[in-house]
DNA sequence: GTCTATATTTCGATAGAC
DNA sequence: GTCTATCGAAATATAGAC
């Protein structure tokens, strides 16, 4: 006779206590997020939200936590193709998840609670931008592995093209500026590859 | 009918209330500041806050507002050095300043609340990264004119330059999580330095 | 302008019936 | 497990004396 899983029961309530806290955590934040509004948009009594986690505390790490086991690994390109067109894709599926009205969200919301729960700041960095480094560094391993880059330190290199993908057009996004004209995804894409290739391009 | 001044009177305890404010907010995030915090810290009572600002949301806002006029305009280098040692000094004073406590706490407030008060994100951005980049692109400016890098878009040249300092270090230190060994802020600032060099040099 | 004291609302959490 | 109803704390904002 097995014991009963210590945390995740699937409950058709508590799924629609989750949908609804994740949409009000994500839209409004941690603090002007209220148990009432959870239980409205989840169509249960707000005593059913306590019956199923023990406090707001415990609702928003669950939160936090399926959002980041459920975090897709953005799939790395699988053609063996040139540097130039490798990353150009890679570029592009990378910046287009970030700039995705989730992500901002997400990203906003844990970096305004890291202080407050470290623990949920760990995990989120671990299931997002940590393992989005480790793809995106065995990409440039393969390209050096295949003589079209030449690339020592595959990590650095995953450092520093994600940091030319995610400037100033992250940056306004995440503060809901609007984006000036003509800088587009395709331009910031284009230029980290550019310089990407120039920089550690195999002559 | 007097309504509380939209322009900044000199005063004592006005000063004291937004002194107390300023580190309330940065410390702990908008919500969790109470004003019966601040009114404490401040040593002023809670109605003489009220009698110098209308709403918590106009306190914050004279926060922010301040702290973004006296952003200090980090200076940029003056010296007339080659591309490589005029980028280090540069990429060490960004990243110091980035790096600082109040820069982070600053930037996690601002993140947090860009959605509900959008004015005080792009008071933000154009007195932060705005005016940084516009700072970095005349340097990127200068080394070009003189001959040290070939930079056809300085203000690009800028955006990725600042990416590459702001990356994982910068991100784990938001998240304060404990850095790797290793990760200091000068093999970051060299990584960028290389590649900008190495990407936009005259041979 | 500044204080003490208070009004009013909202929110997290719980009691008790079913 | 789920609901209705409510408690108690804490928060924003205000009234009125000085």
């Amino acid at each position: 006779m097995s014991k009963p899983p210590a945390c995740p029961k699937p409950s058709a309530k508590r799924e629609a206590i989750l949908d609804a806290a994740v949409a009000a955590f994500l839209e409004v934040g941690y603090a002007a997020t209220s148990m009432d509004g959870v239980s409205g948009r989840a169509g249960v009594s707000k005593a059913t939200i306590y019956a199923h986690f023990e406090s707001k505390d415990q609702l928003f790490a669950a939160v936090i936590r399926r959002r980041c086991d459920r975090s897709a690994a953005f799939a790395p390109p699988e053609d063996k193709a040139d540097a130039r067109s490798t990353l150009r894709l890679l570029g592009h599926r990378l910046l287009d998840l970030l700039l995705q009205p989730d992500t901002l969200a997400m990203y906003r919301v844990v970096v305004a609670e890291a202080v407050r729960q470290p623990d949920l700041a760990k995990a989120f960095y671990e299931s997002g931008p940590g393992a989005g480094k480790a793809q995106i560094a065995e990409v440039f391993a393969d390209l050096d592995r295949r003589g079209k880059l030449a690339v020592p330190d595959p990590r650095q290199a995953a450092d520093l093209f994600t940091g030319m993908l995610r400037t100033d057009l992250f940056m306004r996004t995440l503060l809901g500026l609007p984006q000036p004209e003509g800088h587009t995804i395709d331009v910031a894409v284009d230029a980290a590859v550019e310089t990407m290739v120039r920089a550690f391009g195999t002559p």
